[in-house]
DNA sequence: TAAATTGATGACAACGTTGTCATTAATATG
DNA sequence: CATATTAATGACAACGTTGTCATCAATTTA
């Protein structure tokens, strides 16, 4: 391995010199300068970062942190919209990416406090993560794309506006006629999932409509799930005409479920997504579904990040909310009667 | 930041010994072992990992790299699952995963000669990429989860067995009586599309069958891409019965030009996709597809790349061929004639 | 002309670990 | 009992950089 003394050596100076050249500073005369930069492409020389990272205390990596207990997050695939969004904007600003799962029995906060990442950002974390204070007591600057908590605001985070999104759906629903609208929700202890609820409720205050019990039901955000919870869904007692799914992947499930038992979608009961993954317009019928700008999402939690680290003590927690919109296709239509 | 050097004051021991006690080697009695033990959960240290890699000279870190020219690769559904199994693999061997994406600019061999990662996996990496040659010569251990060139053997790869996989699906159109298979491809700058249309023509030969001129089309993995060269292939004086696509998003966009056209599927063609990505049986009809286990093909991958580097000297290149796998589902049916 | 300033450079410590080797005390061996 | 061996520990160098400060020559200023 080539290092900065084998530099220094070839090129008759010190290895403070060669430094000064590799770090592009000032001081140094063109002469010199143009001597070590010769010596440097002719041994191929590539500073060793491990020793740079120990001597001024940084590593120039952020961590990405995904829950792997839950499987759907990973293979989600709203995900790598967001991680590609993030690495864009990591590698734009010169910072690696450390990919992260998360397990019960390896707390990230040590990611920071063995100083292999800078920062963090964490991704769509359960409510009473047991590692959220560890993380909060090693002092790591720190992103969630997901709120930890309803009311917190001691924390960055970055969200797409779910409460707002599905109260968009329930318009749309409302308008075309529908009053018996039910909730194909998330596993409970997301944030994200709870505000969908939130949105939910809104609109059916907002319209006087009444809160029907077995109207919201608790799944996962998979095919599998949105199959189970449309066909219990549809066995209540006064059935719903419409469904708003937590997700596109619950809503191609539900839809399935729905052919299955007979149910023309949208004659019969219109269906509603959420995310507007890729595949959403090539499912059967092409589906309506809120969109959100996921790939903006990660973007904006990395930059978010990176000015929280350049300005650890002056800046406040940001606390980002990003738009959604609703896409309509030909999966929600008005209601039958 | 408590360092060893805290440690050791705190308990009245060398530094040496204490870090004897954090890497749990054998020559510390017991009474010094608690007493160590201690002091460091009681302030709370961590070891800096930045000083501990410069000392052993390496950074206990893999390297993935992802083109982000070609975006498509990034965001592919099967991308993830792919990730996932390397990044399980290398958290079991107590890895840390550094995710990079590949511009031109940015030499990914850099991460290994700047001792950023101690090996790399290369996902999709086209043919005649420039950097291919400044990795050899860094002499950084790799594996691809594609070939390089169909014929080298001097590098770690593994594959799915994309030449088989398409002969399978030749065979099964073929024993439903389809004589005109065209075949969507992807980009022929990526081995893996050489290989297919390498099954393609073993099939049509085996079987006796005419090369027809214009049924082989380049194209991108994308539903866009499947779109357009459906409908070029059905714009073919001799159209063909059955269209085998490069993967499963090609095959969506391919059924949707089909409807378009006024095409039944599968009563007038027959459609069969690549990879059996989750959405797959959700399309309409839900899709005939060659699966490969990409989950697996990422463990492989990260498995076969920590074996080499713990052997470099003796290990030979891996070159590891995963079995693909017909699912018949509804896109496929007998020929119309 | 002498003193002060500037520019270019290098010697050396420091970053926080691990590796090498020496030292000491305790034990085993002849 | 004297010597050899083993176990436990620590002093110090090393890893490859950057930061601090000193040095020296060249220039500017008074």
């Amino acid at each position: 391995m080539i290092t900065i003394k084998d530099v220094a050596r070839n090129s008759g100076v010190s290895i403070k010199t060669v430094s000064r050249v590799v770090n592009n500073q000032a001081e140094v005369s063109p002469e010199t300068r143009q001597k070590v930069q010769q010596t440097i492409s002719q041994l191929g020389y590539q500073p060793n970062m491990t020793a740079r990272n120990l001597v001024i205390g940084q590593s120039n990596t952020v961590g990405v942190i995904i829950p792997n207990s839950a499987d759907y997050v990973f293979l989600h695939p709203f995900f790598n919209e967001v991680l590609r969004g993030i690495a864009e904007v990591l590698s734009e600003n010169h910072f690696n990416l450390l990919l992260h799962l998360a397990h019960d029995d390896a707390p990230y906060a040590r990611l920071y406090s063995q100083r292999k990442v800078d920062g963090l950002i964490l991704m769509s974390i359960p409510i009473g993560d047991p590692n959220i204070q560890g993380l909060e007591e090693s002092g790591a600057p720190c992103v969630c794309t997901c709120r930890i908590s309803e009311t917190n605001n001691s924390t960055n985070w970055v969200d797409a506006d779910f409460a707002g999104g599905v109260e968009q759906a329930m318009e749309h629903l409302i308008s075309l006629g529908h009053r018996r609208i039910a909730l194909l929700a998330g596993t409970m202890n997301l944030v994200s999932v709870r505000l969908r609820v939130l949105g939910y409720q809104n609109a059916l205050r907002k319209h006087g409509l009444p809160v029907e019990d077995g109207y919201i039901l608790e799944g996962e955000f998979t095919s599998e799930s949105g199959h189970v919870l449309a066909a219990k869904a549809m066995k209540h007692p006064n059935p719903p005409s419409a469904l708003i799914c937590g997700d596109d992947m619950m809503a191609f499930g539900a839809i399935q479920a729905l052919k299955e038992l007979g149910y023309g979608v949208p004659e019969d009961v219109s269906v509603i997504g959420f995310d507007d993954i890729s595949l959403a317009r090539f499912s059967s019928p092409p589906l309506t579904t809120i969109r959100q700008d996921t790939y903006q999402k990660g973007r904006m939690a990395a930059e978010s990040l990176l000015a929280f680290m350049r300005d650890k003590h002056n800046a406040p927690p940001q606390q980002i909310l990003l738009d959604t919109f609703l896409i309509t296709r030909n999966s929600s239509a008005p209601a039958k009667n």
